[in-house]
DNA sequence: GCCCCAATTGTGACCGTGCACATCCGATCG
DNA sequence: CGATCGGATGTGCACGGTCACAATTGGGGC
């Protein structure tokens, strides 16, 4: 019996206004709650409400009073694990704050594809922005366009500019490296993530730093695309060789893909060669053998990024921007050299 | 040298018109080119509207429209593979047809969560509502709240309601049932997902009904949670009696986590056990056994699921609703059973 | 008993765009 | 050559909120 003829218009402001006895405004001061409302007229218009099933109507107030609540989220590769867990956070910190969230996706790295997504979003009239694709070229773009609203980037090393927050992927990788080189390890091999991610260059640069303080001479790293079929290619190329004993792989995916192959070559890990990965995702725990790997906690990056950037917005005091240090988790996939 | 002092407003339709010569209504109708406007007029309102840098205010165009052109995504556990490259598919489709999309997550499902979500997308004045979270439980919710707008779920039976885009789950776990049987297995066990999402129902159904059309007697399915931990735990109970040959996991995690187990027994795949599983998702060629499964075609799915939610809105002609049917890729997890 | 102040409420304009309708103009037709 | 017609453009208002300011009310201090 609830049910309701479809009317022609939702109800307004001034609807509840008219049924209620008072002035439409005095229905906006109840809808904002203003603090000098009576409690009875208050009471009253939020019944009234009630009986109308009302609802603010979100484009006429973001028309006037030109705020529009929204951020956008820039993403590059937004189906993989860390990317699509940190989304998920940031839109529950979002709705959390009362904003609504936007994302827009790259496919390519390409300006063309990058100025699409923001026009995107800012014809949307964002008034933040989340980038969650780290490749340089994105903040390239992004301030040539000299885009007018804050953002904030996930997962930069946070050296490069103000808008980043910190994660400590240098730190991270460094830890890794540094597992290796203490298990004795001393021909370790890096295979990185595209050149133009910025979190892949600080893990790079991360190994690279390590290994020239602790010692131990470097081979060139190779480029990887974060994927698992990558992995298991640069693998088998690998293998023909042959002249190292770990690999600090710059995520978890290229890890599996290469202990794909090192078993493909009759090899033991870690008894030939020993596997790091990076990111921890949650099927990591269960490859074979477990992979030792560098826990980042994606949701909680997705919480605090979102913090950064509704400070920006507020232009109020700066929240904590203290790096974040990633976790050395240790499994089945690192051990000592055979000798 | 391009960059422009703040003004204190942005550019306006009648700040176009102004500069241009014209009145506020041309240059309205040179946005949304309508037919009769001079090609000289046009021509001259888009080199102001350059020169000013506008931007159409959407809020203003929403509210005067009636329309928002933002559609809403419901969405559980949106950071798995599996919905998350839907999710990209699907914004990536509203794009190109000019919407815009909100995503609300689930972290629960208890009908207040639910509910608070909904809220939050009808609060955005959506035109329609992607339901990727299908638990039976969303949409009673969705039916009981008598939601004012069109709705599709993706990965559903298509049996349920007229609101669902079918993937003929059923006939994927047939597949996989079929191959496991064919190999010459009896005694095959199904883990399953959590009971309240019907596209776990619909592979459960699919195994059940393909064993008994096999003739094959079967055992209780077991309840998982999708997790890789879970197949892991799950495995390790089941090798305690360990009467099969063969299992069928609802999700490519859980056959993960359970050929964990079945390595750490000290059993051989597929010599002691066949594993199948469904998704296929990027990494399972690269398990160990890579993993025999049935794949989805995630975004293609969540496109047609577009496709069929903007048919919906605009009440225009039904699209393809033909069901998808997913298909078997046979890798090394699975093979005759000893004997 | 009067005045002042704060709490509460009302009034009208405005945000930027699209729609309905009116207007203007040149070309076509009988 | 005037009536008609359709293309091109202008005018005013509506959409549903918020904001600035005015108006009304009630209570306390002198």
């Amino acid at each position: 019996m609830s049910a309701e003829l479809p009317k022609s218009r939702a109800p307004s402001i001034r609807d509840v206004a008219r049924l209620a006895g008072v002035s439409h405004q005095t229905v906006s001061r109840v809808l904002n709650n203003h603090p000098s409302i009576r409690e009875s007229t208050k009471a009253r218009v939020q019944q009234v409400m009630e009986e109308l099933q009302y609802r603010p109507n979100r484009a006429a107030r973001a028309l006037s009073r030109g705020t529009s609540r929204t951020i956008g989220v820039l993403s590059a590769s937004s189906s993989q694990y860390g990317p699509a867990s940190s989304i998920a956070a940031i839109q529950d910190a979002a709705r959390d704050a009362g904003y609504y969230v936007n994302t827009a996706n790259i496919t390519s790295a390409d300006p063309d594809s990058i100025e699409a997504a923001l026009d995107h979003l800012m014809l949307q009239s964002v008034e933040g922005i989340v980038v969650i694709a780290p490749q340089a070229r994105v903040f390239e773009v992004l301030e040539s366009l000299s885009i007018s609203v804050p953002y904030v980037a996930l997962q930069s090393t946070g050296g490069m500019t103000d808008h980043g927050l910190s994660v400590d992927q240098i730190a991270g990788a460094r830890l890794a490296t540094r597992h290796l080189i203490d298990l004795g390890h001393r021909d370790i091999y890096h295979l990185a993530g595209p050149q133009d991610w910025i979190e892949a260059e600080a893990r790079m640069r991360g190994f690279l730093d390590e290994m020239s303080a602790m010692d131990v001479p470097t081979t060139a790293p190779i480029l990887g695309d974060w994927t698992a079929d990558f992995g298991y290619y640069a693998g088998r190329e690998l293998l023909r060789v042959r002249d190292f004993t770990a690999i600090f792989c710059s995520n978890d995916q290229m890890a599996l893909g290469l202990m794909h192959a090192i078993r493909d070559a009759g090899l033991d890990i870690p008894g030939d060669i020993s596997v790091v990965g990076y990111d921890d995702i949650p099927e990591s725990a269960h490859f074979w053998p477990p992979l030792t790997t560098v826990r980042q906690d994606f949701a909680e990056l997705g919480r605090r990024c979102m913090a950064l950037l509704l400070d920006d917005i507020a232009a109020g005091p700066a929240h904590d921007r203290s790096p974040i240090i990633p976790a050395l988790i240790v499994r089945a996939s690192t051990g000592p050299p055979a000798f």
